[in-house]
DNA sequence: CTTACCTCCTGCCCGC
DNA sequence: TGCGGGCAGGAGGTAA
């Protein structure tokens, strides 16, 4: 379950071992993660560029953009040629280092994308429903407001809905509902616009302490690359069903919300 | 326009 | 020991 701060940690993690490497070759094992012409079109491209937006990573190719999604468990491998290829491997690049990056993904959920160059990420068509990164500048309380307009869902469904802010999931969701001592189910629309703001800066402050951790690793997600993250160590809420809440030592329940897993602590967070 | 539910896919865990 | 069922969930699609 790749978020924001694990595809962060992805891409500083690519960005760091490969650079700037070109793709000599392409393997499609599994065709429906990509479109037909993939592998032609990738080929003897340079990787120029490393960035993100929400969970999708952002590879610049020049005159091409290759867009990756990880969904649940897709993960990026640096490898020889010779080493044995796992069945879970989807996508194999034979780089011009020698080296192989090597796509893996158990459940296949992950997709690719290649589009002509756009100079807003936005514009790509992959990224039609998706709203401003987490650390967009422009993710203010007026751009909240708007886009909450009408809305009567709970505070969870809207962390977790990337057309509104992108790059929240299932486990920072409930970390930032408990840091705003809100229950899960809050209704969006008695928030109040401070706390809104409120809302921006504690996922900002989260995610910026889970990226500097590396990410999260729980269950069998690892970020990739033998690089194991440690925000899990951090975590308030998330994965600790029927364990003392740290602030008060409540039992954490596990409740489902739009058919989410949650874990929330019932005496700090209030429905408000 | 909204929200609710199904689908994709595999591994794991539980109960019998 | 083995097998079936349920669960996990990001996001796109469809239905209401």
């Amino acid at each position: 379950m790749p978020e924001l701060a694990e595809v962060e940690t992805v891409v500083r993690t690519l960005e760091h071992q490969l650079g700037q490497v070109t793709i000599k070759a392409c393997q499609v094992l599994y065709p429906r993660m990509v479109e037909a012409d993939f592998a032609q079109r990738i080929i003897n491209h340079t990787i120029q560029g490393y960035s993100r937006h929400g969970k999708y990573l952002i590879f610049d190719l020049g005159d091409l953009t290759w867009i990756t999604h990880l969904r649940m468990e897709g993960k990026f491998y640096i490898q020889n040629p010779e080493e044995e290829i796992s069945k879970h491997v989807h996508i194999i690049l034979t780089l011009d280092n020698g080296l192989q990056l090597r796509y893996h993904d158990t459940r296949k959920f992950g997709r690719m994308y290649l589009y002509e160059p756009q100079s807003d990420v936005l514009a790509y068509p992959c990224m039609k429903n998706i709203g401003y990164d987490l650390f967009d500048e422009r993710l203010d309380v007026t751009y909240l407001k708007n886009k909450l307009l009408n809305k009567k869902t709970t505070l969870k469904q809207v962390l977790l809905d990337q057309s509104i802010i992108a790059g929240i999931g299932n486990i920072y969701s409930d970390e930032i509902a408990f840091a705003l001592k809100l229950h899960p189910e809050t209704k969006i629309n008695v928030l109040t616009d401070d706390d809104l703001a409120k809302l921006i800066e504690v996922s900002r402050d989260i995610l910026s302490r889970a990226i500097e951790c590396g990410g999260t690793t729980i269950r069998s997600y690892t970020s990739s690359l033998g690089v194991d993250g440690r925000f899990q160590l951090s975590l308030k809420v998330h994965t600790r069903q029927n364990l003392p809440c740290f602030n008060c030592n409540t039992i954490i329940k596990k409740i489902v919300v739009g058919g989410r897993g949650t874990y929330y602590c019932e005496f700090c967070q209030i429905k408000k």
